[in-house]
RNA sequence: CGGGGUGUAGCGCAGCCCGGUUAGCGCACCUGCUUUGGGAGCAGGGGGUCGUGAGUUCGAAUCUCACCACCCCGACCA
């Protein structure tokens, strides 16, 4: 198999494209817009999965299961959100199909049309708080803190690999809260969650911050993200946190009563985050020879790859590289020993740079006369002689190593395409040429933002929590405005 | 839904303009031998309703029409 992975700089979409099929991770389906995982690519997904669900247990949540289908007159309660979804819902309408009377195939029975259309989720606010009307009458009965794990649908125009499918699996979480601002906390808690596991696991730095009002989510009040840069410049929305406010508790009539005796409304917040993030995974941190997963998620950690020239050295090496594995797993890492004959070292070492596996020990005739072992990191391809005695120690210190290397490469990256700037000529021209985030001052109206969208493509990626605050003027229209914002090209 | 493009073996493509043996190439696959510390070499082999349907013609992958699918760019979006 010849490199291939060339295309980059000319076609960044077909250079993530080639990456996550032939990395092995996904691949189109035979359903528009829809994607089959595969399992190595699936197994990825889980590891994320137990480290999320491991922090929101660790926050106080559950999980629970809501259906996949939500009738249709639930879906139009709240204004804004149906608002926001109409345009991309898939509509359940029969329930029974037939044989066409001449034999042609099967049809749709118009016989077995519903009475009310059932959508497919996409998105659960709907019937959970639905659900959560007869859960809750009293202050005792909250706070609500759960979570699903569940798939989704967003009929899509144009579909994306991880990035934007059809369908796609995610985590929501949906709580009820007496009091705004404990509501209001539990958002912000959520989203540190998110930055914690992006920065932590994914080595993925994130800008946490809050969205303008064109972006927010349908039917919030507030709505919080993290932001990631990829590595060409443009900007993903990795995760989200939505106050709603008392918004879907109106809309579904979910009232409690509160410890002064008063009837209220319940405080709602829901969050998420996708196997999108398996899409910043591949585009923050991919090169041209493949992914490059972060130890801490990477479900191969070390790969062993035996060297050989006959038969009697491969059982003599197999029996050493089982050895190490023993010792390498009892230390906690997750470790294959690839012995398939069929395939060249060489291939096997392409092969599991292309996968991203972090460390592979080759061991040869030459190892085993000295006792060493050659590690090579996938991040940087370095490689060093080990001797076999230690193993564990370097392995732990070269895994962190890669951890925070990746990490502080896609920070330095962020920081040297970040730009600082005051008139609209220069944003212009960095937003056309350059790419990255710029940090410029906005009016704050949505029609300007609009304006910056249609004529730059950039739109305001948030407002920075913690943002300083500096008096300045819009980029645009020159009105005052008292902080800066991040402008970028979205995904 | 607007603009552009592509459908020929599992994947990537040539052939089409200018119709004419048995439709070809690279990768992959299978067999054998030699190889194995960075995607092996040689020899042999298998695999095709040329997207679908109609039309023109003695003859269509090639020309005409219709349809379908997919990709890219836009609008929308996690």
């Amino acid at each position: 198999m010849a490199k291939e992975l060339t295309t980059r700089k000319e076609n960044y979409a077909q250079w993530y494209n080639d990456l996550v099929i032939k990395a092995d991770l996904a691949e189109n389906s035979a359903v528009r817009g829809c994607m089959v995982i595969k399992p190595y690519g699936y197994s990825i997904w889980e590891k994320m999965q137990a480290q999320l669900d491991r922090m929101f247990k660790a926050t106080g949540h559950v999980n629970a299961y809501f259906p996949l289908f939500i009738p249709k007159s639930f879906f139009s309660r709240e204004a804004a959100h149906v608002e926001g979804f109409a345009k991309e819902c898939a509509v359940v309408t029969h329930y029974r199909l037939k044989n066409h009377p001449d034999g042609s195939g099967i049809v749709v029975d118009e016989d077995a049309r519903l009475e009310e259309e059932l959508i497919v989720r996409p998105t659960s606010e709907t019937i959970i708080w639905n659900t959560y009307r007869n859960w809750i009458q009293s202050y005792r009965d909250l706070p609500i803190l759960i979570n699903q794990w569940a798939n989704i649908v967003r009929w899509e125009m144009r579909t994306r690999l991880f990035l934007r499918t059809a369908e796609f699996l995610w985590q929501e979480g949906h709580t009820a809260h007496a009091t705004m601002d404990e509501a209001i906390e539990e958002t912000q808690m959520i989203l540190k969650v998110y930055a914690d596991f992006a920065e932590q696991y994914l080595a993925l730095p994130v800008i946490r911050g809050v969205k303008t009002e064109s972006e927010r989510f349908a039917g919030a009040v507030q709505t919080y993200s993290i932001e990631a840069m990829m590595q060409d410049g443009k900007a993903l929305q990795s995760g989200t946190s939505h106050f709603l406010g008392q918004n879907f508790a109106r809309a579904f009539d979910v009232k409690f009563t509160n410890q002064q005796g008063q009837i209220d409304y319940v405080w709602a917040t829901s969050w998420g985050v996708s196997t999108r993030l398996m899409g910043a995974l591949v585009m923050a941190h991919g090169d041209d020879d493949g992914l490059i997963i972060p130890p801490r998620l990477a479900p191969i950690q070390v790969v062993i790859v035996p060297i050989y020239t006959k038969t009697a050295q491969l059982k003599q090496i197999t029996d050493v590289a089982t050895a190490i594995k023993t010792r390498l797993e009892k230390a906690g890492f997750s470790v294959k020993y690839d012995a398939r004959d069929t395939h060249k070292p060489g291939y096997k070492f392409a092969e599991y740079e292309l996968k991203g596996v972090p460390v592979r020990l080759a061991i040869g005739p030459r190892d085993l006369e000295n006792h060493t072992v050659e590690a090579a990191r996938r991040d940087t391809k370095e490689k060093q002689v080990w001797p076999v005695d230690s193993l564990e120690k370097r392995i732990e210190s070269l895994l962190n190593d890669i951890q925070q290397s990746i990490y502080n490469k896609a920070l330095a990256f962020r920081e040297k395409n970040t730009y600082r700037v005051d008139d609209y000529k220069t944003f212009r021209d960095i937003i056309e040429n350059k790419g990255g985030f710029v940090y410029a001052h906005w009016d704050g109206t949505a029609e300007t933002e609009q304006l910056i969208k249609e004529e730059t493509k950039a739109t305001v990626r948030c407002i920075p929590i913690d943002n300083p605050k500096e008096e300045g003027k819009c980029i645009r229209t020159g009105k005052p405005s008292r902080e800066r914002v991040i402008f970028a090209i979205a995904y």
